[in-house]
DNA sequence: TTGTATGCGTTATCAA
DNA sequence: TTGATAACGCATACAA
């Protein structure tokens, strides 16, 4: 054997003086091997460093236990801790993570989908359920099961996540029993993202409840930066009728805004009442903390995993998992300011 | 062909009437296909809906278009952005890169290495230099080609990052100069963390330079969570001789000072002043905004990209990509207290 | 319990 | 320009 090449199985059964298949099980199925040969292989194994070849085994084998992950992005906190309890759960289960992100752009997340279904993803995790058909029936097409995370799919559909439309929804409901009838919303882009979607529809709902003309709403659409935040902030602040209460579509943009009301001499929430949407950890680090909607992002992780899991092995699952929300209490929703506007 | 299995090569050439060699060559090298054949082709590989099987590709052609990245945690943003701008880049290439996290477990990260070199990787992005030699044997043996990140390796090794070393010391001077004597640090675990350590060290050699006594230097290792850096606050200012000013490790521990500080009534920078390292987004959020190490991680994670690309093509690449720190001011460093110690 | 032989889906070599 | 066919490394049905 070349002493530079990297070895094979047929390497690892000369060097132990046995045939491929019986490396093979020793492997795979150790329970089928005499103790004796077992450690024979082993040591040849571990004299060669040999590594098994993930395009051959996966060939023969038909399965890869590879799972594959499609984000919108990694660039903020959003989906890192789901993301995380996600992997553990999975690396228990012997399965690996295969990680992709979309940038929330749809053709690339039909990429993504295409490319890990080409390399025998068993199974994937999408966010959400907004994205265009094509992307279905890739899926569909190679059998490879899926599950939705941070929403609630169609039926027909598996996924883990919770109520977007119904949590911005009894946050509205916070915001206007405070007294708040200026209401505008810091929303991330709504266009292909349900969540961001759902959220904004939730505060229509409430507005709607209590009666206050959801025409009125101002909702401005921004990326998920801190600056992008402040930005949409000034905008809504400089009108002619400055909201008294800003609902934000996720807790990067409601950290944001709380930073960038600071700045422009803004008292939260006195003079303006700020609520998030995810619970990560910045909430309760800006000053005020920020008020937002709890998601339990570990638990989902957990069970998507398992579900995906379960699924890939043919076991029954239930068709959704409706995790629960809360609203945490921090300190950034007060109640409407009395009579005179606030004015940067 | 069974209208519920995934297409294959073989299926695309008979609905095409070609061979399964045409086929190949019309995904792979389109030049040397009559456009009349090729249209034939893509139409049919359209009409099923054809992917690649990727282990057959590996197999075949001996190469994944594949890189992995072992990073120590995808928990916060301290390699968000870097990892961010470093698939960008390979993604520009045509190459997917496979995330996986060792969560600063060094065992893990052996794991993952293999795991990745298993899947074929034809390179693989590692952060700092601390890991146990089998590491390197694997990586040798595979001839994997890899490139460290975020600090710079020892000759013979591929690096692109920055002199931890130097940035710390340099920020650690400034502390001096603005009149601190009793500085304590918190700092990421300096165990198995080349990054971690040499911010301590860079920080021992300013005090050394000043004629500090550095046995005096108390340094308190947490893991990167806001929490447990004000853990770590209240545990420094509750010794017998707080100190003026605390030098983080990282932004995430910055952070986390300044918002314990505060709520322990401490008033950032005059009564302590705390530094960080890494400059990510909520260093300009909080208030004061930490004062920091910057590091240009885009341009180190496209940098690194680059480098690793050229390195699996064979060609030649500069050994280290030294990139520039600078001390962004931010607010949270300021002058000693005159005289009197905080007291919380 | 172990070995032999075949096939997995693709690329690449060689002829046509 | 295209087609036939032999690898590629491994798992597994079947034989011993």
């Amino acid at each position: 054997m070349d002493a530079f090449a990297k070895p094979k199985l047929d390497d690892v059964a000369r060097e132990a003086g046995v045939s491929t298949a019986t490396v093979s099980r020793c492997l795979n199925e150790p329970g089928k091997v005499t103790a004796a040969t077992r450690d024979r292989v082993m040591r040849a194994v571990e004299a060669l460093g040999y590594t098994p070849n993930f395009g051959g085994k996966a060939l023969a084998s038909q399965k890869t236990s590879t799972v594959g992950a499609v984000l919108p992005t990694l660039d903020n906190a959003i989906f890192a801790r789901g993301l995380q309890s996600f992997q553990e759960t999975l690396s228990a289960a012997g399965v690996t993570l295969l990680v992709a992100s979309s940038g929330y752009d749809a053709d690339r997340e039909d990429e993504q989908i295409r490319a890990l279904i080409g390399r025998g993803a068993d199974g994937i995790l999408l966010i959400g359920t907004a994205r265009r058909p094509a992307a279905y029936e890739f899926l569909k097409r190679a059998r490879t099961p899926y599950v939705i995370a941070w929403s609630i799919g169609e039926a027909g559909e598996t996924s883990v996540g919770f109520d977007n439309v119904g949590a911005a929804r009894e946050m509205a409901r916070r915001v206007i029993a405070e007294g708040h009838r200026r209401i505008a919303m810091i929303s991330g882009i709504t266009h292909m993202n349900d969540r961001a979607a759902g959220r904004v529809e939730g505060v229509c709902q409430a507005l709607r409840e209590a009666g206050i003309e959801t025409a009125d709403l101002v909702v401005d659409e921004v990326r998920y930066a801190f600056d992008e935040a402040g930005e949409a902030l000034e905008r809504l602040m400089s009108r002619n009728d400055p909201p008294t209460a800003i609902i934000c579509g996720n807790d990067v943009l409601g950290v944001g805004a709380i930073a960038r009301a600071k700045q422009l001499g803004l008292v939260v929430p006195s003079d303006l009442s700020i609520t998030g949407f995810d619970d990560i950890d910045i909430a309760s680090i800006v000053e005020p903390g920020l008020t937002t909607v709890h998601v339990p992002h570990r638990r989902m992780g957990t069970a998507a995993a398992e579900t995906l899991l379960a699924l890939i092995d043919g076991r029954p699952v239930s068709e959704t998992v409706l995790l629960e929300t809360t609203i945490c209490d921090r300190g950034s929703l007060g109640p409407a300011p009395a009579g005179n506007r606030p004015r940067p």
